[in-house]
DNA sequence: CTTACAAATGACCACCTGGTCATTATTATT
DNA sequence: AATAATAATGACCAGGTGGTCATTTGTAAG
């Protein structure tokens, strides 16, 4: 049985807690340096295994990133998953909202992770970097196009509206949103944007009523 | 006299063509590896001059980016001060139309300075990075909010909008259209969005209708 | 207690890094 | 032609890299 191992079925027969210290290392060592700059003796220095072990776990620096990554993808799936069947009766405008909010709250949950992401997101220093990117992407505007077509069926958004480009919107103040969010934690804050509650509404509100002028008749 | 010596005096006396070469190698280099993983020793291999030429021109690596980025960001507000000006008596849409488009324009002149400017937007592996990409971010609200205001006043804007909002949510959208621009340059087109004139309107003309329906009386 | 097996170890490898500086080559001055 | 001043060079340095593997350690069975 259980011929098609992976290349860390060795990892996943540790202990939990070694597991654990293995995962927090690599997860703060790729936090800070990205791919390439990250040391895999700094990651066995903090976990407390030896080189040879890590190597024994994970064939190469490449599959351990993998593996890390991997742990990230589903924690994001499982909270973009969780706030769209939370809100699934709430009207769109609401909808949205709660989505930022949500991506707020698991960057102060998971900074780390996020700043694994946001690294990924443009420094292509990792081994598969641009194609998870790539997925990651579509699968935003994916979820993102669903909830617009809702929208558009429960009446709360305009019919004529193209969802891809409605969703390109969305996902573009989203996640400015939230790289300003990330920035916010990570440094000395921005100097002009703040991610509190009332900034985001009114962001929302301004997508919502639009730009132009209502034109004399 | 000249005893504010910059860093770069040195450099800057050197024949046009030996810079342009240094200059050229340097841009590949930070281009294709962010600022730490790129090598000295390959700049200089290809630069054609010897290593310790380089740390003559420059005290340090840190030095040698400065000079790059420097480069950048001059040839980066010349395209946008261009646009700015010879917009301004169109109106408010039009004129952004034309700023979204005149950065796909300058992306496509000048991929490689593309390149390092959104490695620098989250890798964070470069000396000043987070300094520069803050100020870029500052400068690039100031520039739109400039240009909403001048809507308003023109009466083609809501006059309700905050105009630092409305800068923030172009801003967004200018910045992933760009990236999403210099993805399907560097790599295999992107399965999604395409830069082409007809979508970019549609973003636009979204923005300025807004998502709601209109809400009966 | 001994044997057999598996897991953990860390010294070691080849390679690359940014940076230095004594030496050499080039140019300018007399 | 001789000298002085300046510019260019690349061997060399200490330190770090991902990855390997003979050896030691721990565990379990006989």
């Amino acid at each position: 049985m259980n011929t098609t191992n992976t290349s860390t079925n060795k990892f996943t027969q540790l202990t939990d807690s070694k597991q654990k210290s293995i995962i927090d290392a690599s997860v703060y060592e790729f936090a800070n340096n990205g791919f390439k700059n990250a040391s895999v003796n700094k990651i066995v220095e903090k976990a407390g295994i030896s080189k040879g072990s890590l190597f024994n776990y994970f064939k190469s620096k490449n599959l351990l990133f993998d593996h890390i990554y991997q742990i990230a993808l589903r924690e994001v799936k499982t909270y973009l998953a969780k706030v769209r069947d939370e809100s699934e009766n709430d009207n769109f405008f609401t909808r949205f909202n709660k989505i930022i909010n949500s991506g707020v709250a698991f960057i102060n949950k998971h900074p780390r992770l996020a700043r694994i992401y946001f690294r990924l997101l443009n420094s292509d220093d990792s081994p598969h970097g641009k194609v998870i990117i790539q997925k990651l992407h579509s699968e935003a505007i994916r979820y993102l196009t669903n909830i617009v077509e809702t929208g558009i069926e429960r009446n709360e958004l305009r019919s004529e509206l193209n969802p891809t480009t409605v969703a390109f919107l969305m996902e573009s103040t989203l996640n400015r949103i939230l790289q300003v969010h990330y920035l916010e934690i990570f440094d000395a804050k921005s100097d002009l944007a703040n991610t509190d509650i009332d900034w985001i509404n009114e962001i929302v509100d301004t997508l919502k009523i639009g730009l132009s002028v209502e034109l004399p008749k």
